[in-house]
DNA sequence: CAAAAATTTTAATCTAGATTAAAATAATGC
DNA sequence: GCATTATTTTAATCTAGATTAAAATTTTTG
């Protein structure tokens, strides 16, 4: 019956194949990159994704999914990591682009959420707004406890997470800007927001 | 032969068609538009798009070009308005930030280039990349000068692009939050970078 | 190793939506 | 108003690429 190896093989591949798809969904845009386009990066057919998921609307959906899922995690690990809402908001940024040019990327640029279904939309939609709203704590937590400066935290945190998501357009993979990137971007994200120091 | 009231009409009509593309690009994405949602957004049929643009492809490269141009308008008019790299910086983001949420919006959302064929893309490309590399000049002068404090460029000005570039992502129409982020925005992505007061 | 289950492929369909040609309508100049 | 040109529609095609069914292969289990 193998059920728990049989499972964890398809877990693996399935997981595969969401990667391979991020990378081309990014690579090659949405529209632009087929099922065989997704396939070939594994050396399988087009028709094999078809046991790992329903149709190219799940394999969207699946990617975001996961990439929802890897922004929870960094949010989940940030809040238990830091000190006050300065170092959490800051600590989420790096894993946030640790998650977008390390290992356990490539993570789907979420540019076709409108053609998932309803559901699936709706889903990804609230996650993600979740997100936003998580992210937005952080920095009125700073606030409140004075290591942040006051400021509209709607609109910072909608600047902020819009840099964490364009990465993906501009960065390639090149290891050498992936370390460049994780060094600097959360200090340029954050450094408009330490409070400033009164003076005499 | 009416050549010049013909020329007019059509470049009008065409305007309307780039700019309810755009729309519906970033309303529904690139793949969940159909030619007959363009169309319909004008009272107009699929077929009529032929009479003005080649083919698909060719409409989100003109969206694409569109939306370039209008970069390279704001870069123009920033660097003849500011007084130092600072304040061109500064304004750019106004004028850039005004074109994404103003009037002569909506601009398509660059998350189709892989799809344009070879010399669109290229083209594409060039221009976006030169717009890049001239907001990275603007923060290098206001190093320079003094205005900006010392910083790497390149990942600010990646940083600060993303987040203008995001920004449909977000917003959608409503008046009341245009004007909150014309009014907001270019202090949020440029409060990091005022050169700190030296103490004591 | 043989049977059963899991995975993949081959070889067709099937379809939305892009594209085109020809006809119809509207605008313009004289 | 008539002729010409510009614009749009109607009504077909045409096609890439998604999807499916059945067969083949590989993996697992006992």
């Amino acid at each position: 019956m193998a059920a728990i190896a049989a499972e964890t093989r398809f877990e693996i591949q399935r997981h595969r194949i969401l990667k391979a798809a991020a990378t081309c969904f990014n690579e090659k845009g949405f529209s632009g990159t087929s099922l065989k386009d997704v396939s070939r990066h594994l050396g399988l057919t087009d028709a094999a994704l078809y046991y790992y998921v329903k149709n190219k609307e799940e394999l969207v959906y699946q990617c975001y999914l996961r990439a929802a899922e890897l922004g929870r995690d960094a949010m989940d690990q940030a809040r238990n990591d830091g000190a006050n809402g300065f170092d959490q908001a800051f600590l989420y940024i790096r894993y946030h682009v640790e998650i977008m040019v390390g290992d356990q990327g490539p993570v789907a640029i979420m540019s076709e959420i409108p053609s998932l279904k309803r559901s699936h939309r709706n889903e990804i939609l609230q996650v993600s707004r979740q997100h936003s709203a998580g992210f937005e704590q952080l920095l009125a937590r700073g606030i409140d406890d004075g290591s942040i400066k006051p400021c509209d935290v709607r609109m910072t945190g909608n600047a902020i997470m819009g840099s964490i998501n364009w990465i993906p357009k501009w960065f390639h993979g090149k290891a050498s800007a992936a370390t460049q990137i994780r060094s600097e971007f959360p200090e340029i994200l954050m450094r408009g927001l330490r409070p400033t120091v009164a003076r005499e």
